[in-house]
DNA sequence: TACTTTTCTTGAACACGTTCAAATTGAGGG
DNA sequence: CCCTCAATTTGAACGTGTTCAAGAAAAGTA
């Protein structure tokens, strides 16, 4: 029974999800979510094996709407200035409606045994997926970037990503315009930062941070 | 009654890190301390409001031994290279014992609202005492920084600091020495960046990120 | 249809962090 | 010595995430 058994997990997904942006992370109770589900606690538990599990399962779901949104931005960004602004600006975009619960999506993200975790092995399949998007990013751009970088840049820029949602999560300010005016004047440093590539005395360290770079991750 | 009190209070707090460092954080329970202790559940929480206040105890404990460590270590570095591997070398001496347990304490201090949180108010005074490590480092350094740079260069570092210990929560070589290897070649490669610092080209970029950050922060 | 097997669902039970009213202890004053 | 009051200590109780044996429903087989 396939399809009255998916509609059940849909359903606690939604109301799961509906959960945490309404009254918060610590306050969706598991036996909350079955009760609004019209469930018990263990078939929720049939569907999900934990409550992080359900963390995952918005983290896919932030994750595809990043993706279209950015999809959509990058359509008119020609630039790598702006293809940049417009790909973490849809993230950030993505990401509001949960701002709330961020820390406690972080927390359950950081630690190394997690589904969620962003660094790990189990979750490459969504590391992959937010990678792609940076390398459309980076691809389609024009000028293009320097040549030694182009392979390495969007992990690199995947990686300020992430630092960038740490800092969204502890902006306060109001609809975290902080982290809006972090992008708009970071973008263009890194931007700017990138055609210095070509100069010597800059390009051998470059080199250096590369393979040191590389050598760290194999 | 204040010495047998304070003789509890640090009975409680030495049988946790002895137990956290020994079985770790998760089968380290309320319960066990206070068995362990001879003691009742409800007295360890008179001493410690939370299972986190334990860890910012051992937090303090950690910080005391990094800076203890680096003083030692920084009497004879020199150039800021080894000033600065000394630095983070001794730092990730003091966590060592505490390896295993980094994922979940990782996990505790990013969450907004932790005592534990580095970057959040309430534990400006355990920042504070861990910048001035960095500050010594680098004020001492022969020859010394570029002057622009000087003010925000502990603040900076410190920021790396924090980056690399998250990289050796997640670091599962025997030993942590993946991490160790990522100082050794990254710290070069940082003095050897300042040094960029005095080419136009390079300089004018420094200036924006430097007086972005300090916006930012501000 | 009747039987078996798999999938789905239930709710009581467990250990955990945390709280709190009540009991105990100890210090200072008369 | 006893009384008073605050500091300390207790352990039962609460709500949490999670588990699991048992049952119900559906699918497969003849």
């Amino acid at each position: 029974m396939t399809v009255k058994s998916e509609q059940t997990r849909q359903l606690v997904a939604d109301v799961a999800l509906r959960m945490f942006r309404e009254i918060g992370f610590a306050k969706t109770t598991m036996r909350a979510i079955a009760a609004e589900a019209g469930i018990s606690v263990g078939n929720a538990y049939y569907y999900f094996a934990s409550k992080d599990d359900l963390v995952q399962e918005l983290y896919l779901q932030v994750q595809a709407e990043h993706a279209a949104r950015a999809a959509e931005a990058l359509k008119d960004a020609g630039d790598l200035t702006g293809r940049l602004k417009a790909t973490l600006h849809t993230g950030l975009d993505a990401m509001a409606p949960y701002h709330r619960f961020g820390g406690d999506f972080i927390a359950t993200a950081i630690r190394p045994t997690s589904p969620v975790n962003p660094f790990a092995a189990g979750s490459t399949a969504a590391r992959e997926a937010s990678l792609a998007i940076f390398r459309t990013a980076v691809e389609a751009a024009k000028p293009q970037a320097p040549k030694k970088l182009r392979s390495d840049l969007p992990e690199l820029l995947w990686l300020c990503y992430m630092a960038v949602t740490l800092f969204w999560v502890y902006d306060t300010s109001e609809g975290q315009q902080r982290t809006r005016r972090l992008v708009d004047g970071a973008v263009p440093l890194i931007t700017r930062g990138l055609s210095l590539a070509r100069i010597p005395g800059v390009g051998r360290i470059l080199d250096d941070f590369l393979s040191l770079s590389r050598s760290i991750r194999g």
